[in-house]
Parts: structure tokens; sequence; C-alpha cells
DNA sequence: CATGCGGCCTGGCAGC
DNA sequence: TGCTGCCAGGCCGCAT
């Protein structure tokens, strides 16, 4: 479920909560997720004091002392909580990382869609964050870019957009929304699209995501953040989930299509 | 190489 | 009150 804006207000929740803590122990439930959790997760961990929590794409990069980095990847449907080590687990509480200051991290993820993998001290060398793309909110991530790599593709231009070699943390819901506000079509060719058209889209990607990250992420169904508490940005969503309804710029009625595999929003007028 | 599709899982909801 | 089918914030591997 998560994209960009709901880790980042993930990260920017338990960061202050656990920066300093020492892990006690680990407790592994459920070890079956995307990736099988790591078996020596516990002896690498335990007597380790976090010492950053940060975000790299839509990872959660919580780095300990001697050089160890747990990544967090919470698929579709994983939250994190920190909570009292006396709190009780429920369904799908998955892993969590006891601290001897008494306070707990919680990995709950329903459809087991997330991650948890090892690495060092270097955690952006590690194989799953090494072919990403720019950080949207970075330099580097802009339109001559994008006008590059996107010569010669067929691929829809939304797809394009969620390819996380193209740019990271851009997900269904704000691929949707930046597409809408920049005025371009979701299938139109990534090929086909200006170099004017994609600075445009660059501006509205890094609006959109600043919007969103500020509103504290969006939740459509059971989105938490660190404190259990939903974010607001979906009152803020323009076109995403909005079939049917008027658009808010012309009120042509909403459409909706399947666009490389997922459903996609726009508004057949504003949007070419 | 680039693209599109199915699969991974569980839960929730609409429709019967 | 079921059931059934469909859909869901992501990503990977496979077939074409």
């Amino acid at each position: 479920m998560p994209e960009l804006p709901e880790i980042e207000t993930i990260c920017r929740g338990i960061a202050p909560l656990i920066i300093g803590s020492i892990v006690e122990r680990v407790v592994v439930r459920e070890s079956r997720l995307r990736v099988a959790v790591p078996l020596e997760l516990s002896t690498a961990l335990a007597g380790r004091r976090v010492i950053e929590v940060s975000r790299r794409a839509k990872y959660l990069l919580i780095r300990f002392d001697a050089e160890r980095t747990l990544l967090v990847h919470l698929g579709m449907s994983g939250s994190l909580r920190v909570l009292p080590s006396t709190a009780h687990a429920e369904r799908h509480d998955h892993v969590d990382l006891l601290f001897t200051d008494g306070k707990l991290l919680r990995l709950r993820d329903p459809r087991r869609f997330g991650a948890l993998l090892l690495g060092g001290g270097e955690p952006l060398l590690h194989p799953a964050l090494a072919g990403l793309g720019p950080e949207p909110l970075s330099d580097d991530f802009n339109a001559d870019v994008l006008f590059a790599r996107s010569r010669g593709r067929s691929l829809a231009v939304k797809a394009f957009l969620m390819d996380q070699r193209t740019v990271v943390g851009v997900g269904n819901i704000y691929a949707s929304e930046a597409l809408f506000l920049a005025g371009i079509a979701p299938d139109a060719p990534a090929g086909t699209i200006s170099r004017v058209r994609y600075r445009r889209l660059v501006v509205e990607v890094r609006a959109v995501l600043a919007r969103a990250i500020a509103a504290g992420g969006t939740t459509l169904r059971d989105f938490q953040n660190a404190e259990g508490k939903p974010g607001y940005f979906a009152q803020q969503l323009l076109v995403y989930g909005r079939e049917g309804e008027k658009c808010p710029a012309c009120r042509t009625p909403i459409k909706s299509a399947r666009i490389g595999g997922r459903s996609s929003f726009f508004c057949p007028r504003c949007q070419r």
C-alpha cells in the first residue's frame, strides 16, 4: 500500500522513538514474507543500538552501530508501530524488535508482500537498492533524464513513471494524480512525450508528493503511521478512486482504465 | 532488450 | 446470513 509519502511519514514517526534504543532480542512469528526473514536477524541485531532511521525509495533503512542496517519494505499492506514491549501481538504481527528500554518496533503485514533485509554499513549498496532510480525530490530527477530514458519506449507513460528505475517512490495513486496535474494522458506511450511536458510532469510529481507528506500520507483503507493514526491526503486526491465524479478543472466525468495492469484514473478532456 | 501478464497473500466489499 | 468474485498503496519472474 505505501508509496513514498507514506514511508516518509513512517520514517519521521518512528525515528525519534527508536533512535538510541538498543535491541534486546527479535521475535519472528512468521518468516514467510515475500522474501524469507533472515534466520540470523536476531543474532545480527541483538545488542546493537539504532543510530539512524532514513528512507530510500520505498525502503525504510534502520541503521545500527557496528555496520548493520535493517532494510524494511512494507509491500502493499505492511505497517510499523512503536509500542510498549508488553503489547500483545495480534494476527499478522509478524516481527518484533524488542528494545532494552521497554519499547518494541512491530511489523504487521497481512498480505506478506513486504520484506526485511539485512545490510551492512553501506545499505545503498545492497542489491535491492542498487538498481533504483533517482529520488523524486532530488535534482537527479529531472526532465532531461525522463526524456532521454523514454525515447523509443512504447509503454504507457504511467507504467514508465511507476517503474522504480525511472524514479522511485511513485506508486499507483500518485502516478494518477501527477499525470492529471500535468495534463498528460496516462496511456500515452512514454516515448511520445515531449521534453517540455516531462518538465511539467517533474514539477507535478514533486508537488503532489510534497503535499501528501505534509498531510501525513494517504489512507484509503488501512495505512497507519507509527502512532497508528491515518494520513489525511485521501481527501485531496483529485482523480484517484473518483471514477464518475466530475473533474475538478472541467467537470467532465473522471474515467478509469487498466493501464500496465493497474487501475488508473484520469480526465479524458484535460489529459491528452 | 522491452513489454505484458500472472502470481504472490489476505481481507473487505458488492452482488446475488 | 452466507457464499462468490473481484479488487487492493508493490514487486518479481516468466513468456513472448
